[in-house]
DNA sequence: ACCCGTCTGTACCGTTCGGTACACCCCGGA
DNA sequence: TCCGGGGTGTACCGAACGGTACAGACGGGT
């Protein structure tokens, strides 16, 4: 009974729970095509009929892992720029990021990533909800943005560009990072689009005109 | 040699060539975990027998589709900054890039990223050779750069920066706005990673005696 | 006490997987 | 003419897959 894996903290989590964070730490380690279904039951402890009572079939767990995933990092987003500049607000998510990537020893890079790669291309719906969950992502990002902006006082930005274009190259440029500093174990891609993500920030106007050496 | 184009109709081609290029389009739509050998077989019109004649196993198979990618975007880089200066080399680079992908319709992003996203975390040797691939298009771009600054007459570059950085920032863009761009089946995202990376070289100084802002 | 719906565990299903074995076919050299 | 070996096709294998069936175990409501 007791398991062998001593990395799983959550003991005596509902089985619900213990399916899908072994589901999450599987599909990073080996991609979610190629993990299967026993793998997990094995991994949380669980059978075949809790799997099946809780998400009816594999898509169905993998779809919960997606929405998931998304709205963690859409939290993350928006607690990062609450209160703050849009600059330092930026400054708090890739900090945060970097460190959550450092510690996790840059495996697997941005779990949403990965399930897009391996999305088939003629799944419409399933491509849909991996699109919506890099928009809510974007869109995240454009709010801070804004609101950070009206915070520190609209009069500094001068170019007054749409949010929306920055949230995009922000998201962009992390998103390169986090695929070469996972593949290429190399930190040096997600600190440089850390910094490319600011000083477009910066370029665009956004954070007070005080201190950007 | 082995011309990795998914667009290439299924003449009369050896048996070999066949499999490698039904399997790059495979691939490229459902993933390599979710091709199976089968689905390879019928869609080159091919046996079982050639088929392990030829690669041996699926590993095989994947590691000459990896390669062969890489050798034709190094191939690609090399031939697009021939002759050319530093900042019209990548323009002609994110040009070919582009068009290639509208054409293709944004489906798959870089084979190699998606290769990428499905290996096993613990498979040292195959993400060594995964980081081979990137490395080499990294090369390829700092070579690029470089011999386009030298060509370019070398006073111009004020800041002196190391090829290899810029050569870093620019993949990271690069490949970012691919995943972005196919998953989301919008232009937009490497549309705008090209601009950065053009602005990048230039910032750099790269390029012709350019205005720094 | 009884019921009943929610959980949980396990045996089993049909299918498909990657891989092997083997027979066949063509064709050049002796 | 026979031979031999590199392609080529096909039948088959054990294992693993996703999914189903079903039988208990728990627990609150009545």
């Amino acid at each position: 009974m007791a398991p062998i894996d001593s990395s799983t903290p959550d003991a005596e989590l509902p089985a619900r729970d213990r399916i899908l964070s072994a589901a999450v730490r599987l599909f990073a380690d080996d991609g979610m095509a190629a993990t299967g279904i026993s793998a997990i039951l094995e991994a949380s402890g669980t059978g075949k009929g809790q799997f099946y009572h809780y998400f009816g079939s594999k898509q169905g767990l993998i779809d919960e892992v997606l929405a998931g995933h998304a709205r963690a990092e859409v939290d993350r987003i928006r607690t990062s720029f609450e209160g703050r500049t849009a600059l330092d607000g930026l400054r708090v998510w890739l900090a945060d990021l970097h460190d959550r990537e450092t510690r996790a020893g840059f495996r697997g890079g941005c779990p949403i990533a990965a399930i897009a790669a391996e999305a088939p291309e003629d799944d419409l719906e399933f491509r849909d909800r991996i699109a919506l969950a890099f928009d809510a992502q974007l869109e995240a990002l454009a709010d801070g943005l804004e609101a950070g902006a009206r915070a520190d006082g609209g009069e500094a930005r001068s170019g007054s560009n749409d949010p929306l274009a920055l949230a995009m190259r922000i998201l962009l440029l992390v998103q390169g990072g986090l695929l070469l500093s996972s593949t290429l174990k190399e930190p040096a891609f997600l600190e440089e689009a850390s910094r490319a993500s600011i000083e477009a920030a910066a370029a665009a106007g956004y954070g007070s005109v005080t201190h950007r050496p």
